[in-house]
DNA sequence: GTGAAAGCGCTAACAC
DNA sequence: GTGTTAGCGCTTTCAC
């Protein structure tokens, strides 16, 4: 066996091979090797094949950017996201990347520091630098960090965003919070629990105020008054939904049913439920959000408001890609669109009292 | 307030401003243009005000596109990915965005539509003709999903291949899921237990393998035999978790530990020591892998291996980018490294026999 | 059927 | 200091 097979290494300095070099050595002109690549039908069957057989030898690879620098396209959409670690964001740029796959578009990705970003500028220029044909924000909304969307001059490609307030004047794809804060509640309320609490995400996410409102809608229109010291906010984690439990259970001691605000800090309260010797449902009932796999296996399964990220994000590509196609197509202006997906509640032992 | 700001537009068929506008408007050459984005000395002090005037006022980017063409470089590498919606694939990711970011580099990520690929060539050429300066291979290595490296053509860029098989010739970063294994088991043997069984990954998986191979060899080592019955081999999944704890349980009733080859089968273990009465770790300590912050919060808080897989990530972008440097200087060969980051035993009540 | 010329947006090399 | 020319790799005219 050759020296060469036992380690490999790797040529760096070599040229990149061009159309004039498949050209030369086809004995053609370049423009007919274009012909050839792009599958024009005006090339002798002979030259064709000729051309066909010297770029497989040299495994002749055109150049996307010099063809993106002629069309002004590059099939390339620019994805800007956060919290890449946490399991939401991963599942929606899953939908996403699924769906500009199917659809030949690649991606350029950019994660940001934080959530919370201060000069946008330099993202959207790079982004719009490189030719990507739409973004997509997929960045929830916190405090004040959208409030540059005002301010957002007119872009030249369309952009969607993720998981905030619909503003007129945006293209908007986001999960139905506030839906699903009611869902959970009124399931609860149907199972005949009235001293429902509620442990929210952290109140400066849009997506945990809006499910808070849903619960305590939930709770008016049912005729229930709602006080504050039946509710505490974590941060989403599984040690804030200990620490929070522990407080809305003295804040709150004849609380019957509580809807948590994601299933991993619902996980957390389930820990305190089971150290204190507090029986799920028997005691106190749970729902939880996000749908994670894992709530399934909890002890006891939870009740969970199931979201469908990879949904949302898949949807995300699909209207940037129409709004893509119908200016390129009249050549006019595109009408901002959205769209809420509603999220589903799926019942397990956690909320149905009469289980065991 | 003006009707355009109630609902704002997006024009689409703008033309794309350049360097000449520019250019016009300055009542200079291109050339002119081009120096003072670039920072040249040589530029009046006069005329560069001029320029970044009217640079700003038109809102002026240039085309990385056409830079890219130049030069050569587009200071953009390429990931291949597969099955982000887990958590492992998704940290790593977080890593790589994380490490790319602060060396100015963008990323174009492709996510492979399962983990068995059948044709690399398309994804390699793909990334090729966009120039990418480098490309991270962050698919596990399952079943012969490796083999085509054999027949690898000499690529004009460096690639780095992450969570497989160190091989020859190539660069390879992983963690060591060996001795991750070991760590777990000589854990267990030292907390006194001698019955250790094993619930693996899909054997098909590199990585499983390589715990599974730990698990063994530490107890060969501490004098024990292994039976084939005192191990089962779960899909990584809670669900599987459950399933194959329950044959474990009756295949291998004297069992008083378990090493579980992640910590969501780890969560199934449970489940089914919970249903059955059986106390952990009284009479089954337990010890998972991954080290997922949940962990911390199972009934009981689960000993895990804990990965750091951000870390991973981040070491492969930096090696990438340093054997893209290297090719730069001297326009010599790269040298394939392999690189092995060891993970680290987080105990918890799960496996101390003292703990109540 | 095929080739020559021009140009996408930019910069390097050289002139002046 | 500044402008001109050529060209990165490719495609689009428009000849022939």
């Amino acid at each position: 066996m050759p020296v060469a097979q036992e380690k490999r290494r790797v040529m760096v300095s070599k040229r990149r091979i061009t159309i004039r070099d498949v050209a030369a050595l086809a004995e053609v002109s370049n423009q007919t090797v274009s012909r050839v690549l792009n599958d024009r039908p005006d090339v002798a069957e002979e030259t064709r094949q000729r051309v066909w057989q010297v770029i497989e030898d040299l495994n002749y690879q055109p150049s996307a950017i010099a063809r993106s620098l002629i069309h002004q396209r590059s099939f390339t959409l620019g994805i800007v996201t956060a919290g890449l670690k946490f399991i939401g964001p991963s599942q929606t740029l899953n939908g996403i990347t699924k769906q500009a796959e199917e659809a030949g578009y690649t991606l350029l990705l950019k994660e940001l520091p934080g959530f919370h970003t201060v000069d946008i500028n330099p993202i959207l220029n790079m982004l719009l630098s490189r030719q990507v044909e739409g973004i997509i924000w997929a960045v929830p909304e916190i405090g004040d960090n959208r409030d540059w969307i005002q301010g957002l001059p007119e872009l030249a490609i369309p952009m969607i965003f993720l998981d905030m307030q619909a503003r007129p004047g945006v293209s908007v794809v986001t999960i139905d919070n506030y839906s699903g804060g009611r869902l959970a509640t009124e399931h609860l309320l149907a199972q005949g629990y009235v001293h429902i609490g509620h442990l929210s995400g952290p109140l400066d996410w849009w997506e945990a105020r809006q499910r808070q409102a849903g619960w305590q809608d939930a709770l008016h229109d049912a005729g229930l008054q709602v006080s504050n010291r039946q509710w505490v906010s974590g941060n989403w984690s599984t040690a804030s939904g200990v620490q929070e439990m522990e407080r809305l259970l003295e804040n709150y001691p004849e609380m019957d049913a509580v809807f948590v605000g994601n299933d991993q800090m619902a996980l957390g309260a389930l820990q305190v439920f089971c150290q204190r010797g507090i029986r799920v449902p028997e005691d106190v009932a749970v729902v939880g959000f996000d749908g994670i796999p894992e709530a399934a296996y909890y002890c006891p399964p939870i009740t969970t408001v199931s979201q469908d990220l990879r949904e949302l994000g898949s949807i995300a590509v699909q209207e940037l890609l129409q709004a893509i196609e119908s200016a390129r197509q009249d050549h006019t202006t595109y009408e901002p669109k959205q769209i809420t997906i509603r999220p589903e509640l799926v019942v397990r032992e956690s909320s149905v009292a009469a289980s065991v």
